[in-house]
DNA sequence: CCGTATCCGCAGAGATACTG
DNA sequence: CAGTATCTCTGCGGATACGG
């Protein structure tokens, strides 16, 4: 979709512009439903649809779906279909997939560390400005 | 939206739902022009509006004005006007901003170290159902 | 120079119903 | 059970013009 940045040979990383992979990664663990799949296949190992369904609690099938497609083209996770009589689809974190919890853990240690106060100066600027 | 979850003494974070500091969190540096602000403010130190502007190069007034006062009210930079003849307006990370910079650099090098991983992936993944 | 206000277009989220 | 297809509607994001 990216055709903005013409084709050089991946020069530095640093760069601001929406070639940087910093940006593609926001552009998928950013994304609401992505992240969640990713942490709740973490927490329990290989889940099925319905599970995961019913885990993140909220989430349409077509999010679900288009989200697991999302990071199983991303190489994330690998979906396993099972053609038995109810079909069966199993989602598993591919070890790329896993490494990726660790960033995530990092990013959960600090929201619950610094959240409050964040709402304290959400709070007191609302206050303020009112 | 139940609002099951009204007040209770913060009894565990692990929750998938909407009320997770978790989620928060991303919905703020998930955001395009948030993370690229707090990051070039953590390079750079503090910068003027047109620098960051000028720095960040594609997005908006709108968009910018609008980045940094949610960054202001998160209590993540500070806003500072010098009422001169043209008006100078600097703004600086906090010490709460200065400490995102952690956890968002491990994303920035796990991007590094494994996008080419997605890349590829993402590849195979085209040519195979195409 | 910095910011606000307004309008508009478009991508994306959700609900629903249907197929294998 | 899992997924696709279609429709609608919100609201983000961009361009523009104006104010302090």
């Amino acid at each position: 979709m990216d055709v903005t940045t013409a084709d050089g040979p991946a020069p530095r990383f640093n760069a601001f512009a929406a070639s940087c992979p910093s940006r593609r990664l926001l552009d998928t663990i950013g994304n609401k439903w992505a992240s969640l799949a990713i942490v709740a296949l973490g927490l329990k190992g290989p889940m099925r649809f319905s599970e995961l369904a019913a885990r993140i609690e909220g989430v349409s099938q077509k999010m679900l779906t288009q989200t697991l497609r999302g990071l199983e083209r991303d190489g994330l996770l690998t979906r396993t279909v099972t053609p038995s009589v109810p079909v069966r689809v199993d989602y598993e974190l591919t070890p790329l997939g896993l490494s990726l919890l660790e960033p995530i853990r990092h990013l959960k240690e600090w929201a619950e560390a610094h959240m409050g106060e964040v709402d304290r100066a959400r709070a007191e600027y609302d206050g303020a400005g009112a």
